[in-house]
RNA sequence: CGCGGGGUGGAGCAGUUGGCAGCUCGUUGGGCUCAUAACCCAAAGGUCGUAAGUUCGAGUCUUACCCCCGCAA
């Protein structure tokens, strides 16, 4: 059995690390991010990677850096790992860390590489709206995911799915991945294959982004930011001031509305007239309508400021809102 | 001691200068209707987070504690 280094942080790490110790591997130690303040009180909390390590006794190195950080180094050399895995941890290694171990150092990337290069590949491809992505697993070096490939295996993305929700399923197809992947590297049957050129980047998130503008982006791309937020930051949108988060949102035509509310019928001639953002309909029985550019926005999950998420019904119960007013 | 919001019938909220606890929705029963998620009538359901204090009297003021949430990550 290969004796392997882990070296992850998130979540989306865990699973990693959870396969490969559940698949017998030595597991010689876990690096992960230090413990950050965090939350309300901001109060220490361990990365879900510590935890894990911490319930299965596994040895727990928390550098703060590692790049000139030569006792770390050489404790990591001193271990005389065959490989070492390396999941979402967070830092950039550098070359005498990944010169270590004899078969390699072993990323896991939550997208189909070259594309989405970077931090946070599964956000992009929901927020682009792609229909397909993966995981590959890739060699890595001192690049930012630019090592040759291993494995990769696709997976389709739901009209619907968020972020969360892919992010979960691919960290368990990530995990297995890894498997297949020590077992061939362990058999000296991985295949290895350069990147190529045609590649695009996956950058951090940025807080900016995070804002709706109904007057540039049309339904499609509203409904995939929402979608792609969810539940990282959540698309926002703010009335009156206040901020309001939209968690679950969908596209309708306006046939699509006419046909349900028949009522609107004389208004038609004046839907396309009307500032995107807003206000068509607010009813706690039939939900929340915004005008966008090309269609139309139908909210069903939001929360808004100090308050939690909720169902549009529930929210609209509280708080009544006039047709005619508009999100900004 | 990071900053801030909040705990009121099943749900979401309101509750003014402390004076009989309300709204919308849901639930139950009944009515109307070819029919309905629509409409009409009626009913049930709350020790107002917990404990103590001020007061003739506290959801409303004071103190302590518990829990939840937002920002930030």
């Amino acid at each position: 059995m290969l004796k392997v280094i882990f070296m992850g942080t998130p979540d989306f790490a865990r699973e990693s690390l959870k396969e490969v110790y559940e698949a017998g591997y030595k597991v010689l130690a876990v690096v992960t991010n230090p413990d950050k303040p965090k939350g309300r009180g901001m109060k220490l909390i361990p990365s879900p990677v510590k935890e894990y390590a911490l319930e299965k006794d596994l040895e727990i190195y928390q550098p703060e850096k590692i790049k000139k950080n030569e006792e770390f180094i050489n404790k990591i050399k001193n271990l005389k790992p065959d490989v070492i895995c390396v999941v979402a941890y967070g830092k950039i290694l550098p070359k005498e860390l990944l010169e270590i171990p004899k078969l390699g150092c072993i990323n896991v990337h939550g997208s189909l590489l070259p594309k989405y290069r970077g931090a946070a590949p599964i956000q992009w491809a929901v927020l682009n709206g792609d229909k397909k992505t993966g995981v590959t697993t890739m060699y890595m070096d001192v690049g930012m995911d630019t090592g040759d490939m291993i494995l990769k295996e696709e997976v389709s993305i739901g009209e619907d799915e968020t972020t969360g929700e892919l992010w979960e399923r691919l960290s368990k197809i990530g995990g297995k991945l890894l498997i297949k992947t020590l077992k061939e590297i362990e058999k000296g049957t991985a295949p290895r294959e350069k990147q190529g050129e045609d590649y695009s980047l996956a950058p951090m998130l940025s807080k900016e982004m995070a804002k709706i503008n109904w007057e540039e982006m049309n339904a499609k791309e509203i409904k995939n930011l929402v979608r792609g937020l969810n539940p990282i930051m959540g698309a926002y949108s703010t009335l009156d001031g206040k901020k309001i988060k939209f968690w679950k949102v969908q596209v309708e035509s306006n046939s699509q509305i006419l046909e349900k509310f028949p009522e609107l019928k004389e208004y038609e001639y004046r839907l396309n007239g009307l500032t995107p953002g807003t206000i068509l309909f607010a009813d706690d029985k039939k939900g929340l309508y915004i005008k966008a550019i090309d269609g139309i926005i139908s909210v069903l999950e939001l929360q808004a400021e100090n308050s939690k998420k909720m169902l549009i019904r529930d929210f609209l119960r509280g708080t009544k809102l006039q047709a005619g007013t508009i999100f900004e």
